[in-house]
DNA sequence: CGGAGGCCAGGACATTTGTCACCGCGGACC
DNA sequence: GGTCCGCGGTGACAAATGTCCTGGCCTCCG
């Protein structure tokens, strides 16, 4: 029996998973849990063979999560399980040491399948995002760049983004600028969402 | 035996509806489609008792193919079932004549319930929701705002704004303006998200 | 009919944003 | 040791943005 953690934050998805999942004579849903905090917690708690993570989670990212129980439950696979098939999130995934990634297109079929695979320790990833993955190449923002863009994304102004960052003005005009180079973009609202549907941030 | 029409663009999602909805006994998913264009097309096709719309489609909104359906169709209730609980979106879904409105929070078992009472005609709208659409007042946004909004909203300059809407740049700037102290904000991208979380484009 | 309000446009202006050149500091790496 | 690179900062500058005022055109409504 596959004992299995399941930690996706929307209520109809997540109870329609566990329903069908636990439909399945071999996998066992051992948890529920809707943000990431109770996803660790839960996973040290009751130890399952694989853990079935959402990325976009209310209080964090599932790839942090990931990057966690590979340190704290090494023996547990890990199955990203997202929305998004940005590629920026696929190479974190794996740098998390993510065992499989799937998006939530494609049927569920998929998903007990791509299960039942990452318990043997195979590697299961779209093929086509995989490429993707590797066109698209590495990440080219800083550490700073990254928190600078971040900030920027719901319309804050640069003495906002200089005073959460504890920044001076100029520097952060600075990254910007250098972010909006990094993303051949002409300004910061494209540079953020180029940076967002690439995974970056 | 309820005939259902089940339109939603995640793969995933909407195998597992369909998968859940079929094993009620008095529910039969007649159609699934994942885009609004096809959705309609069926629904004419097939005229199922209940249309299940996502409004975050790749096409289009579910709440204009809500619109279509009670002018082609009015015989088929419409339930709609979104990620977003925006209170501009329940004030838009129920202008355009639906039945019902759901959030993909909560559990699946939500869902077949919803199904049978909209089938009645009863509404089905989550009260904490309906109070928040109400105190929310009315989208206080011209046309000409939400376009001029929308089109802000991925890092367009201004006169990539006049140039795609056929205006001035003088007049998207006061377009621009006009949202900006409408919503409160301080600049265009927070307009443009407040505009967003509150259903309001 | 008059007024209100949406739409479109222009000008003027202050502020913000984006760019560039340049500075020092410290860690990493050869 | 030197060199590179990221981090943090400054000053100056051009361009974009946001605001306010003016005007005209149209439609809807009392």
């Amino acid at each position: 029996m596959i004992r299995l953690l399941l930690a996706e934050d929307q209520g109809m998805m997540r109870s329609a998973l566990a329903l069908l999942l636990n439909l399945e004579p071999d996998i066992e849903v051992v948890a529920e849990t809707g943000t990431t905090a109770e996803a660790l917690d839960a996973a040290l708690r009751v130890r399952p063979d694989v853990a079935l993570l959402d990325i976009e989670m209310p209080d964090g990212s599932g790839l942090d999560t990931a990057a966690a129980l590979r340190d704290e439950l090494p023996d547990c696979r890990v199955l990203i399980l997202t929305t998004f098939g940005r590629p920026g999130y696929l190479r974190r995934a794996m740098e998390a040491g993510a065992t499989g990634f799937l998006v939530k297109d494609g049927p569920v079929e998929e998903l007990a399948a791509a299960v039942r695979r990452v318990l043997t320790g195979e590697r299961v990833i779209d093929p086509a995002l995989a490429a993707a993955a590797l066109s698209a190449g590495p990440n080219p923002l800083s550490d700073r760049e990254r928190d600078v863009l971040h900030a920027a994304v719901d319309g804050a102004t640069v003495a906002d983004i200089a005073g959460r960052l504890h920044l001076s003005e100029s520097t952060v005009r600075n990254y910007l600028s250098a972010a909006i180079g990094k993303t051949g973009t002409r300004n910061r609202i494209e540079a953020a969402h180029r940076a967002r549907s690439n995974g970056w941030i």
